[in-house]
DNA sequence: TCTACCCTCGCAACCCGGTTGCAAGAGGGT
DNA sequence: ACCCTCTTGCAACCGGGTTGCGAGGGTAGA
């Protein structure tokens, strides 16, 4: 809680009790959370706020966002205090069975080298399958 | 347009017109095309008859799906006769200027080994960026 | 040939995630 | 206390995707 004001002032974003209910949301996630996700998490809080407080959040680099093909962006908190770079991305598990995303922060995304003249500025590596615990509970595609 | 059909029996399709009509577009076009794309490039045809038949030609293995982020998804002609496998899928670079996705076909996703458990299906990998026609045009970001 | 059936297509309406305009509310500085 | 600015909630909108339904057209069997 403390956690959140501290990252916010950090990034130099004005603290409000939303900002703090929707980072602190998020820091709490075990894993990705997707816009809907925070609205029924905040029952209290208007889907705008919200959604206008994930992209305050983006372009202060205090989350990044996600797509992980699943129809609804995803967001994760920024681990460094600055800027993601390239290499910082990491790799995505999306389960096909129970929609949950998974980030696999050990893993960073590979990068491969691009033809002349294409400038890269941020790279989306989602690999699509089973969950380990779909495939436990043996439930199919 | 003779190969349309001989592409659509090979698969298991039923010929139609329109399923002409989808496929020839799809093969003609220099990169992928979207279902807006196709919808206005085939201006006498129904959106959800090009839907349908998209969703057909995925399940047929035609054609193939990728979601760039961009908000609509993409298609594109399956090049092998069988299914596609993790190994055929190649990388996609998305202009973040023009918004037009450009297909790597020489570059194959690069394959990440995923921990205990997980089991991939598919990959996404895309690679968001400027692209050498906007960059020499000077279009900024 | 006639009929019954099934597949395909167009139309219109719907769904849902995301986005915006606007007006009220809250907070900080003077 | 006052003003200005930022923040928030509400409601409406947008666009891609999706679905229900009825009409059209081809096909197989009688």
């Amino acid at each position: 809680m403390e956690n959140c004001i501290e990252r916010l002032e950090k990034k130099g974003v004005r603290v409000t009790s939303i900002r703090i209910l929707v980072l602190n949301a998020l820091m709490n996630a075990s894993g990705t959370m997707s816009l809907g996700d925070l609205e029924s998490a905040l029952e209290t809080v208007d889907k705008s706020s919200i959604f206008r407080t994930l992209e305050l959040f983006v372009k202060k680099h205090v989350v990044h966002a996600i797509d992980d093909g699943s129809g609804s962006v995803k967001y994760e908190v920024c681990e460094g205090e600055d800027e993601c770079t390239l290499a910082d991305m990491h790799t995505h598990f999306y389960c096909e069975s129970c929609h949950r995303t998974f980030c696999l922060k050990d893993i960073s995304a590979p990068i491969v080298s691009l033809p002349q003249g294409f400038q890269a500025n941020s790279i989306n590596y989602i690999i699509k399958g089973i969950c380990p615990e779909c495939r436990k509970y043996g439930v199919s595609f």
